[in-house]
RNA sequence: GCCCCCGUAGCUCAGGGGAUAGAGCACCGCCCUCCGGAGGCGGUGGCGCAGGUUCGAAUCCUGCCGGGGGCACCA
């Protein structure tokens, strides 16, 4: 709210009533009119009902209560002070004391150019300053191609990333390259075997790219096949690993993801630190030795049974891998580890949680733990069958193969990960308006290509055109949608919830084309430009804008044509 | 047996305790003299069941029914 009149020429957003409720309700409860505490923030929406004014508030009907007076009473009385403030036009107070608070017309229009003027900085936060978050996801086995499953973390980890980054968290994406351990020696027997022109053993891999793998190790080491069998093993796990470690980066980059750290387990090991993470749950009195094995004592921190640390062979289990690798993200300087696990894996979160509070850490402060649920394929109505025996599993690069990098994101991101989904791949390589990211970057498209009209026409955007011009009934469903992207950014971060954004981003592309169908916005034949010709271009700009970003934090392009 | 996720329109899914539960697709009926019809307008149609908490429940709690997944000194 600006503090004297004419400053909400930049528009009034949702943040700023919220702000504006809080002082009045501040004021009230300072002048006696009710009692209570001061609320951090207010509950504003675009209520579905006009009548209701440009935006609605319920904090009369939460405060009713701890004041022990009636809802609508304590409406009133900050409804009173909110109306003399500045960009106001009217607050009624309504139904059980719902504040209906309508804007005056200049300052809900000024929002078009308050998101112009802000441009890919418009929607972004700062709630979350000063933290420092590391995010693990994907963390596949270098034993194979990115599958399907983990695909959905790609795509769903990297746009929280870009979510968290936007309300101002430091973020580190960390992919745990899990190179030590019986799976890999697993793989690399494989590939001798099927190098030696043997079959692949019974628990061992499939799949055409065990092969090519095997020969590539070959024609890389013309004399491989000559050695025994251990320095077999040990050249076909060193170079197989890196070389479905590069294949494994090359189809994520290609889907437009990168980390900032790939962390090899092996240096864990090399390093001492699964020691180092023992030595410090003796410290603190955790461990215990029985049946020849060292244990965790996680049952004492909700774990439903012990952890082994150390199995009776004397070999360090995964679990101890995983304790030094939280270990060592800690010291690292994380205020928050966030991992990113499959459904599968939900039995880990207990022991998880457990071993941080056996670091001495709360891991209600420290430790975020965010499952996924399963994705599957369908094609002509019918599942994709996956069997890793086979070796017909789906990967990434057929993901993207088969509908395109844009599509594959937006899909996967598009549904709560709580879900598990089901992605059509006839309806996402579709090119038309049942593709929902065909109707949000159609959106886009066309508004590009109204500025290049607008240019063609000799038109110069102007950032001072008169927004009170604005208060076509679609005209004002545009700029309250676009008010409300800060908080869809903001909300989609807190929970951790991506699919929030897609869904703003087609509820945004509706409005605009509803705008857009009953406003005409160029001149028609020869007419001159008109002061609500620039008004509308500034709402189409900010409204292409707000299209571009929220596509940007999905990590989807916005095509400028199509 | 224990644990986790999910049951919302014919289908795929949104809905952080609030006013008349939404969108896309599908189906029916409309709208093109110019800004991209990849669009718009209208209609049909729904919270698995039973309790509880609350001024108010799709949302929180309990039980039941139905679907999916998981319960190693594997990784």
């Amino acid at each position: 709210m600006g503090d004297a009149p004419g400053h909400y020429d930049r528009g009034v957003t949702p943040g700023d009533l919220s702000a504006a409720i809080v002082a009045a309700v501040a004021a009230c409860i300072e002048a006696g009119e009710f009692s209570g505490t001061v609320p951090t923030e207010a509950v504003v929406e675009r209520p579905k009902n006009p009548e209701h004014g440009d935006y609605a508030s319920n904090i009369a009907l939460r405060l009713a209560k701890p004041a022990g007076r009636p809802a609508r009473e304590v409406a009133e009385a900050i409804a009173a002070r909110l109306r003399t403030r500045d960009g106001i036009a009217a607050v009624e107070v309504a139904g059980p004391g719902f504040l209906n608070i309508s804007l005056a017309a200049a300052a809900l229009g000024g929002l078009a150019r308050t998101v112009v003027e802000a441009g890919p900085s418009f929607g972004r936060g700062s709630a979350l300053e000063g933290q420092h978050l590391n995010l693990e996801f994907v963390s596949a086995n270098p034993t194979g191609p990115v599958h399907i499953g983990a695909v959905r973390w790609a795509a769903v980890g990297d746009a929280l990333a870009r979510l968290l980054q936007a309300n101002g968290a430091k973020v580190t994406r960390e992919y745990y390259f899990n190179d030590a351990g019986s799976q890999i020696e697993r793989f690399a027997r494989t590939l001798r075997e099927v190098a030696n022109g043997r079959p692949a053993p019974e628990d061992g891999y499939a799949g055409a790219y065990i092969d090519e793998i095997a020969a590539e190790v070959v024609r890389r080491n013309p004399g491989v096949l000559d050695l025994d069998a251990a320095a077999q093993q040990e050249l076909f796990r060193r170079e197989g690993v890196e070389l479905m470690f590069a294949e494994i980066r090359g189809s994520l980059s290609s889907f437009g993801v990168e980390f900032d750290v790939y962390f090899n387990e092996r240096d864990l090991h090399e390093r001492g630190e699964l020691q180092a993470a023992l030595d410090r749950f003796r410290a603190q009195g955790e461990v215990y030795e029985a049946e020849g094995a060292i244990w965790l004592r996680t049952t004492a921190h909700g774990d439903d049974r012990d952890r082994v640390l150390i199995r009776g062979n004397g070999e360090w289990t995964y679990f101890a891998a995983d304790c030094a690798y939280y270990l060592d993200k800690r010291e690292r300087g994380f205020d928050r580890v966030v991992i990113m696990l499959g459904a599968d894996h939900h039995g880990y979160i207990n022991r998880l949680r457990a071993m941080a509070t056996c670091f001495g850490d709360d891991p209600d402060e420290t430790l975020e733990i965010l499952l996924g649920q399963l994705v599957n394929l369908v094609r002509n109505g019918e599942p994709v069958r996956m069997s890793k025996r086979a070796g017909n599993v789906v990967v990434l690069a057929d993901l993207v193969d088969a509908i395109g990098a844009d599509a594959a994101r937006y899909a996967l991101v598009r549904y709560s990960s709580e879900q598990t989904i089901d992605i059509d791949l006839d309806l996402w390589a579709r090119k038309s308006s049942d593709n929902p990211v065909y109707y949000v970057q159609y959106a886009h498209a066309r508004l590009a290509s109204l500025q290049r009209n607008a240019t063609e026409l000799g038109i110069v955007r102007d950032p001072d055109a008169d927004l009170s011009l604005l208060t076509h009934e679609r005209e004002i469903d545009l700029l309250g949608a676009l008010g409300e992207f800060p908080r869809a950014v903001a909300s989609a971060a807190e929970l951790r919830a991506p699919h929030r954004v897609a869904h703003y981003l087609e509820s945004l592309a509706g409005t605009y084309h509803r705008f857009y169908d009953a406003c005409r916005v160029l001149p028609m034949g020869d007419e001159p430009a008109r002061p609500i010709t620039h008004a509308r271009l500034l709402l189409c700009e900010a409204t292409r804008v707000v299209l571009e970003n929220g596509l940007q934090l999905l990590g989807v392009g916005a095509p400028d044509r199509m």
